[in-house]
DNA sequence: TATGAAAATAAACCATGGTTTAGTTTTATA
DNA sequence: TATAAAACTAAACCATGGTTTATTTTCATA
């Protein structure tokens, strides 16, 4: 299997501007996609492909700042690099806060853009890092599913108790602790002593 | 025992400014120590306590990023906050993207300085959160310690395997591999086996 | 209240791991 | 090469954990 195709989306309500810009990251041979209009790229990026997203700073309706702040809360984390006619220092700070790859004023260096396209691209290459949210649901489930008592004897065992001790400390003995691990190994899914201990790290 | 008092030191060539900023900072409560020049403040720096910088970044001879990049090739991450009055974005971009903590403009706000302050203080606390690369060495050296024969029989423990599973694939008798890792358990300073995967788990 | 399901308890028996002691082989070094 | 230290191997014995079966308790609910 390939490697997906990057593409670089433009946002910029100056078509001059949108033009000029499109075909410098063309000239590269990059595949890119414009938009006139925040509320128009914003439409589309759910099925966003991999790639970074260039964002003119200034636009009526939406300020790109606006636009950075909603794909924040929209969990959609593109990369973006900002092109700035008329910012400030101020914004350019927020921008790079907020996680921005650069903030760029016109007139920039091509250079400065293309360096900062590769850099974009690099970062949106990391996801596939932490899918693990699912994955940690369901092991939190799996701890739900253990009764009170199993939950006591499992924080022992995590502890490297011996079953001696643990059923000392809970008042029971130790065939019934036995019993309890062993059910607990079942709710867990853990077909060893060494994956429990794995699996309940990550709680 | 009680917690160390934060210092913020100041640096700026300037007077005038000096002596404000050193104003309305002690006016919030906290110690202050102030620096005309950045040699003067990178003389000092090696024995600095808990705190943060405020930092002039236009100065005769060295600049503020100057100082920046000096401090990141000596390894001291002390967070900065610069203050500026004649910066451009591109020196701003690249103060916040280096790790400043914020980057102000004269004249600011002065509740802008405080909020940066407090959380230049929260990020100097942090550096306890993440001790673990001396830890994690140690535990290297320990498993470094272990014999070729040792380490593979770990491995398989670790994977869960039984003794005799594991005597059976390296072609040797369970007693043996029990006594391997009654070794691997002593070298690797571990008091039980939850905390053994534990600590591998930190390879 | 009656009742079935889930939880908690326990004992007997078996399997596995841990500890001790000791012999052999390998490796570094005087 | 001679020698000591470390590594590797093994067996016997003991301690611990795992599995199965069964009884009692708890709890929701018909």
């Amino acid at each position: 299997m390939s490697a997906p195709q990057p593409v670089i989306y433009i946002v910029d309500d100056d078509s001059a501007v949108l033009e000029a810009l499109n075909s410098l990251v063309r000239s590269i041979g990059l595949e890119v996609v414009c938009f006139s209009s925040a509320n128009e790229f914003l439409a589309n990026v759910k099925k966003r492909a991999h790639g970074c997203l260039i964002l003119d700073v200034r636009m009526p309706e939406m300020s790109g700042l606006d636009v950075q702040r909603t794909l924040g809360e929209i969990g959609e984390d593109i990369p973006i690099i900002f092109i700035s006619g008329h910012g400030d220092i101020p914004m350019a700070v927020k921008a790079i806060k907020t996680g921005a790859i650069d903030f760029l004023t016109k007139p920039f260096r091509e250079e400065d853009l293309l360096s900062a396209i590769r850099t974009a691209l690099q970062q949106d290459h990391q996801p596939k890092t932490s899918p693990d949210s699912a994955f940690i649901a369901d092991i939190k489930a799996r701890y739900d599913g253990l009764s009170k008592r199993e939950q006591q004897v499992l924080h022992f065992v995590l502890q490297g108790h011996l079953n001696k001790q643990t059923a000392q400390e809970l008042g029971i003995t130790e065939a019934t602790v036995k019993v309890h691990r062993h059910n607990i190994m079942k709710k867990m899914q853990a077909a060893s002593l060494q994956e429990l201990v794995r699996i309940c790290e990550k709680l």
